[in-house]
RNA sequence: GCCGAUGUAGUUCAGUGGUAGAACAUUCCCUUGGUAAGGGAAAGGCCGUGGGUUCAAUUCUCACCAUCGGCUCCA
């Protein structure tokens, strides 16, 4: 498949030079579902173009051409891509003195394939052209954008065809359509980009997720924080924030001539904490946990949804201990992180650890220390993961749990990471067995996330159908007329604890049941006149339909179950 | 931030160089209904914001704002 996706990559190069002669090439892969190819041509290219493209490779496959690999020398290769910046640019940057390069009609790439034999493999009823997108030439923002064209690709017309399905049905479970019609959440433009506004529903599952992690944490020994959504400068200045972070940093707001910023972070807050008293041996290791809301800058582009977004509630934590107890609290967070994914019922999810960056603080010795144990307690788990090379954060390795939506992006919920810096830049310490001072280790971590990203892909992840634990609205009555509202409202009455409501508009039964499913509320209990003199409610399962009429006790004992 | 696309009623979308329509939602009237839309009427829009071209701009054009698809960056 992947030789197939490639070569499709190829084809669609080919037809692309055909059509604009003058144009340059970057690179050209296969990835999940498909291929692309960066691209730079004088005139832009638009929607109109990429059908006329579409059909220039179908055109093409006619051909049957082969695909015909050369290995050749770098001096030769100059030559052969003499016109070619982007390929002479790679071709710099590949070791050794021999290539390779593949030649396919017209069109000659460097490329180390592999490929199919001929177009004969290659299906043209198979493929589609996606989209087109901008992408910067290696990935590098420095560097001048391409034009990436999207192509899906597969052995088989049905193939494409089931895919095209799937993508529109996720479609239909995007958290940004699905958060609306609900009433979860809403953005304005005047309240501003990136910043949500929680809607009655919303504010109802933040508390019940909220809930859900306080019992657990409490249970666990932790104790609760809440601190203040500002701070002065100067707290960021000394944890190295400012420094590292600026361009996230919400610009300072003058107050008294003395400079404010909106937190972007909990950290600084919790150290103050723990610094606010002498501690001892004995209370480590200590958590700290805080629904801190932080405010950090975007880039307008990188805005999505809830779970990308300006203004966000952290499930944070802080643990300080000592080296002895860090492999114990690190093994003990990857399992609760894991079991909360589990209690949300998400199954697809990668784990990744993050090794050290170009920029660091702390010690190379210390870093190698707690890269290791991070692996350890992976490895312990019995657990797959990826490592993210450099992708730690300046003060410390990482490890990163990602969650996938819909659509197969990931977004990064859990993360547990280790800090070898504030504890140093605060000059934190507690005092030892023998009465000295002793520098803790810390730990940041969050175990959602964030309550808006989490949010986000538990709507999609459940299409917006929550089990009935979660469920904003988790039982509606429905009169079969306005003479059974009252009857409607004793049984609501009897429901207590559950969120309950009363349909008393005056519609007719089959409206109300079509809202009530849209609502995707998990049971509609229908009353009228058979259930009003039995005594009973008629319940209609999400998903299920019609279970038949019961009395209270049984309705009770289904959803207590 | 960058590349590209989009912006019309609460929502989903038609449409036009001479200031606008549909469906659903809303309000009212009739209907008192049995497992996914009963019927009728009304109301609702500075056509994202600000410049420019034009006798005339929602339509063409520029800038900005917002959204979407990517890239880069991140919870």
């Amino acid at each position: 498949m992947q030789k197939i996706r490639h070569s499709f990559a190829h084809i669609l190069a080919l037809s692309v030079k055909e059509l604009y002669p003058d144009a340059w090439f970057g690179t050209g892969p296969d990835i999940e579902n498909g291929f692309y190819y960066d691209i730079k041509t004088r005139t832009p290219i638009n929607n109109e173009d990429l059908k006329r493209i579409e059909k220039k490779m179908k055109e093409v496959l006619k051909r049957n051409l082969v695909f015909k690999k050369k290995t050749t020398t770098k001096a030769e290769a100059k030559k052969i891509f003499k016109d070619q910046p982007f390929k002479l640019e790679i071709l710099k940057e590949l070791e050794g003195d021999k290539v390779s390069v593949y030649e396919t009609g017209d069109f000659i790439d460097l490329c180390k394939g592999p490929h199919v034999e001929s177009t004969k493999e290659l299906n043209s009823n198979a493929f589609k052209l996606e989209k087109i997108a901008g992408a910067y030439f290696q990935g590098d923002e420095k560097n001048p954008m391409l034009t990436r064209i999207y192509g899906l690709a597969f052995k088989t017309e049905k193939e494409l065809n089931d895919y095209l399905k799937l993508k529109e049905e996720a479609e239909k479970r995007d958290h940004r359509v699905l958060g609306e019609k609900l009433g979860i959440f809403m953005f304005d433009d005047e309240v501003g980009s990136g910043l949500p506004l929680w809607l009655p529903k919303g504010a109802i599952l933040r508390k019940l997720i909220k809930d859900y992690l306080y019992q657990e944490l409490i249970e666990d020994g932790y104790g609760f924080v809440e601190t203040p959504h500002i701070g002065k400068l100067s707290l960021w200045q000394t944890s190295g924030h400012w420094e590292n972070y600026r361009e996230n940093i919400y610009s300072p707001i003058d107050i008294e001539g003395e400079k404010f910023v909106l937190k972007p972070m909990n950290c600084p807050f919790h150290v103050k904490i723990f610094k606010s008293q002498p501690r001892s041996y004995r209370e480590l290791p200590l958590k700290m946990a805080e629904f801190g809301t932080v405010y950090r800058f975007e880039r307008s582009g990188t805005l999505h949804g809830l779970t990308r977004v300006r203004g966000f509630t952290q499930d944070d934590a802080h643990i300080w201990c000592r080296e002895n107890q860090l492999k114990k609290e690190l093994t003990k967070l990857l399992k609760q992180g894991l079991k909360i994914l589990k209690k949300f019922g998400f199954k697809e999810y990668n784990i990744y650890l993050s090794t050290r960056p170009e920029k660091y603080a702390g010690t190379e010795q210390g870093w190698k220390k707690a890269t290791t144990i991070l692996e350890q307690v992976l490895k312990e788990a019995k657990l797959d993961y990826n490592i993210d090379p450099g992708g730690g954060v300046f003060y410390g390795p990482k490890i990163d749990i990602k969650v996938k939506d819909t659509l197969g992006r990931e977004w990064q919920c859990t993360t547990i990471q280790v800090d070898f810096n504030l504890p140093d830049r605060f000059q934190m310490f507690f005092i030892n067995e023998k009465g000295e001072k002793e520098r803790p280790y810390m730990i940041h971590r969050a175990l959602y996330g964030s309550l808006e990203r989490f949010i986000g892909v538990l709507i999609e992840h459940y299409a917006g159908a929550f089990p009935f634990w979660l469920a904003p609205v988790q039982i509606k009555i429905l009169p079969v007329s306005d003479k059974f509202n009252k009857y409607a409202r004793e049984i609501k009455e009897e429901l207590g604890d559950c969120r309950v409501e009363v349909a008393e508009e005056k519609e007719t039964i089959s409206k109300k049941i079509r809202q009530g499913e849209m609502e995707k509320i998990p049971y509609l209990l229908i009353v009228g006149e058979k259930e009003k003199k039995a005594k009973t409610v008629s319940v209609r399962k999400r998903g299920k339909g019609d279970l038949g009429a019961m009395k209270m006790e049984k309705f009770k004992e289904i959803i207590n179950k």
